[in-house]
DNA sequence: ACCACATAGTGAGGTAACCTCTGTATTAGT
DNA sequence: ACTAATACAGAGGTTACCTCACTATGTGGT
């Protein structure tokens, strides 16, 4: 009898399967704005700090976590909707500067309402007390 | 004045960044062998039961929680590794039965040792009460 | 015994979300 | 003035999935 197999592979599994019902879920509110979710989080990202504040390529990889030139492709699909605009940087020309458009803007600004009005978020089956535990641990793993 | 600005986004980044960590870490720790975390988590599946024991492709689908179609691309990947063998189910004449050759048992075997001996986890860096509470938390999020 | 229907697997083809390597401007450091 | 570093984008690749259509087989009803 063995309560708790390979503990660890179990917890990977775990792990696996609740973050690929995540971005199912993120996938399914999103769908109805042609959004995926990885653009999401992006133009969150560009959001984050101001509105309309524009942010170096660069720096929105660093923010997001990926690399330079992944950030470019989220960024052409994202000024191929129109919801972002890239302008050269003034104070440097090799840089180019990533903004949220008004539409951008505006549709982040529903969304955002919709999201938080249906209250249909994956994490909403958590109790207060566990998304913290959650995210106390998540913290911990990602250092 | 939030100081939790969107509490669940966050929730959500930091689920993104430490299932990367894993899923790196994890691809890492495999590359000497040459299996992606996937075929990893395949033969790890098809081991479950008991080590020679076959197992039909739709329910490793099933217990892997994707589509049948893309458990027969794991399968044929690990075929090709020679670490799997299909078989045709003589109960079923529609039906094929894969099984781990004793190759695949014996990485199998090689690499949990390694991971266990090397205890260099993903999780290792969690306290056991956080994995716990992790897995705990994970559960509910499953269902 | 026959037919409709369901089921198991796979070929074909597609997508999201990444990556590296290379090349071209441009700026910064000595 | 010259070398090294930096910002971005083109080209092309990978992993881990997916759906849809098809074939071969099994199952249930009449």
């Amino acid at each position: 009898m063995h309560s708790q197999p390979s503990d660890s592979a179990d917890l990977g599994d775990l792990f696996h399967a609740a973050f690929r019902g995540l971005r199912r879920t993120w996938a399914e509110q999103l769908s109805p704005w042609e959004l995926t979710p990885h653009q999401w989080r992006a133009l969150m990202t560009l959001m984050r700090p101001a509105p309309g504040d524009p942010m170096r390529l660069k720096d929105l990889a660093e923010r997001l976590r990926i690399a330079p030139r992944s950030a470019t492709e989220v960024v052409d699909q994202l000024e191929v909707k129109g919801l972002v605009r890239r302008d050269p940087d003034p104070t440097d020309r090799r840089a180019t500067l990533v903004a949220a458009t008004a539409d951008g803007q505006q549709l982040f600004a529903k969304i955002s309402a919709e999201r938080r009005g249906k209250s249909s978020e994956y994490f909403a089956r958590l109790s207060a007390e566990d998304r913290a535990e959650l995210a106390r641990i998540l913290g911990q793993l990602r250092d």
